[in-house]
DNA sequence: ACGCACCGTGACATCGATGTCATACGCGGG
DNA sequence: CCCGCGTATGACATCGATGTCACGGTGCGT
């Protein structure tokens, strides 16, 4: 039952032509007579043939694909950004290969050696914590999102992570917080570093007190975030705001609020989540859009593809916005019962 | 800048061995001298050699590789699935490529034949509509999931969604629901098929009228399902319980409820999604568990990839459970009110 | 009538890794 | 002392597509 694949030497041989012709018709080769091409094309159908991308990318010595890395696929963020990735990919008929580092550094580089192994034309990472300096020795087109990688001057297609989370904290000490604290990744993560130093700042700026035990570090997760947030509810040092510095430990973050009965604490989640908009309070977020970071990653890394551009080390920062909602608009309970 | 890749050749050179014997160190064959072995992995590291994939797979025949196909990645329950296929394959030392066909029968096809022009050692894929018998004419281990692809008789990794269908319209009824709306994808696709058709059999089994009206067939996406819920909660036909068929489509349908202040009226989600067990009131869910699904599909592929089965077209069929968790246990008005 | 540019075409080498088969060496049994 | 066998190694062909270069023919200008 086995049959071997359909090569171009069988359409050749069907067609009459050599392989070097039938090629020229694939590539789309103007300098095909019309006739020949029209032979050639039948060929191709009757017999099924697909272009083998393996021999083709061993010849031309790139793959005519961008590979993306993100941490998880499973983040809404990044599935929603690699969505966004496919379709331009899709418009300007290049493939995508999608991998995730799983949040571990070892399988990182794994998964890089894997996409330059497959000889990609462009890369587009979301880097954790790998020293990315042996990419210098490899010249592969590589756009950056999110955070800076280690050990390698390159641009970076951000969002200003410290002016949103300060924009946060600002927002909640306008209703009268100042309990605020914050749930935030490994703040080895630039991203999760630089929305901390935001909150602090911001809280700092004010004349208020940056108290350590309001900060709740080292949540990588949903499960982790709920958790502490719980913890930190029935504990001595219990908020009247938090501010949420991922969305997926926003989702922790509500609902430790919701069984612990908690709702009356205000809260700001940074990036927006489904369902944010009809909880009860709805959530307020800072709205860190992936598909418009995909967007400017693709341009960036396409352009860098067709050398219509060099790799300049500069940033593109994307700012966000504030959307009320209603969770960080909710005044403390001292406020409120003062003012009653 | 450009530096050409490192090849095999070099490292055998600079080893001061021939190609073959550097490819035995590079493939873990044993029959190599201690003394050789050190040598060439020295400069493997030295130099920074990689393997070149496409080379490889050209000699070869197959890439060591799954290709996986969803309808989209931004579906959370795919992007789990995802993410657990990729987890086991890391394990076993395997890649995995990503794609989706954008529910778009032109696309699934190109998509497919992309896999296979990169030769895939496997494929798990959610067919969408595309006709697969084509895939007879290919050697490549396939396993399908969710649904039977068309004009190909192959074994299935899927739920059984006529049942769990029913057996959430018969729980919805046990509270006295007789108004039951459902909210469905295109009865295009088998899925959507099959969960309607076990909706309408619960009801005509209990003796209830399967109206037409309460089908709002068509709900491809949340906005969709968002919109249409709420024209049927203002119109005339207004139900005392929903079973939303997806669980991307009940994003919508929760959403309807919440804005349009009626949620006294019962719903079910076939397929669970975050925030569902905090929303007031909590979402009743069949656990349509993604990661399941992934593991039963990629264990059946590995092992028709390694030859030790034969490709047997029997369907692996998996009950689901109903999570009670508030939504689903609402009474309807009229039963409320005559009890009270 | 001659030269030249151009067009359609094909023979052949090549990309990098690896399977096949051959070779060289050392060692023990007959 | 020779044969044969096992071990470590290498020369070479090969996978499929395509870049390079060369060839024969047509049509145009002079």
């Amino acid at each position: 039952m086995k049959r071997r694949p359909v090569r171009l030497a069988d359409v050749a041989e069907a067609a009459g032509t050599s392989t070097k012709t039938a090629s020229r018709v694939i590539n789309g080769d103007t300098r095909v007579a019309e006739a020949t091409r029209a032979r050639v094309l039948a060929q191709v159908d009757q017999l099924g043939y697909r272009v083998d991308v393996m021999a083709r990318t061993l010849r031309r010595g790139v793959d005519d694909t961008v590979g993306v890395i993100v941490p998880t696929i499973g983040d809404p963020f990044f599935a929603t950004m690699i969505e966004e990735i496919e379709r331009i990919s899709l418009d300007r008929g290049i493939s995508v290969l999608i991998a995730s580092n799983s949040r571990d550094p070892r399988t990182e580089r794994k998964v890089v050696d894997g996409l330059l192994a497959r000889r990609v034309a462009g890369m587009i990472i979301t880097p954790f914590s790998t020293d990315y300096a042996f990419l210098t020795q490899v010249n592969t087109p590589t756009v950056f999102l999110d955070r800076h990688p280690q050990g390698l001057e390159a641009g970076v297609v951000l969002v200003d992570d410290f002016a949103a989370a300060q924009k946060a904290v600002r927002h909640l000490a306008s209703f009268g917080h100042s309990q605020i604290a914050i749930v935030v990744d490994d703040l080895e993560i630039e991203t999760s570093r630089l929305r901390r130093d935001g909150y602090v700042a911001a809280l700092i700026d004010m004349g208020l007190p940056a108290d350590p035990q309001l900060q709740l570090v080292g949540c990588t997760d949903a499960a982790t975030a709920e958790m502490r947030t719980r913890e930190l509810l029935s504990g001595p040092k219990c908020p009247t705001a938090i501010l949420s510095a991922r969305s997926e430990t926003s989702l922790g973050v509500v609902r430790a609020l919701h069984l612990c009965d908690r709702t009356d604490i205000a809260m700001v989640s940074f990036g927006d989540f489904v369902t944010a908009d009809i909880l009860d309070p709805a959530i307020t977020v800072l709205d860190h859009n992936p598909r418009i970071l995909a967007r400017i990653a693709m341009e960036r890394v396409l352009s860098l593809m067709d050398g219509s551009s060099e790799d300049i080390a500069v940033d593109e920062v994307v700012d966000l916005q504030l959307i009320t909602r209603g969770s960080g608009e909710i005044a403390p309970i001292e406020r409120r019962e003062a003012v009653a």
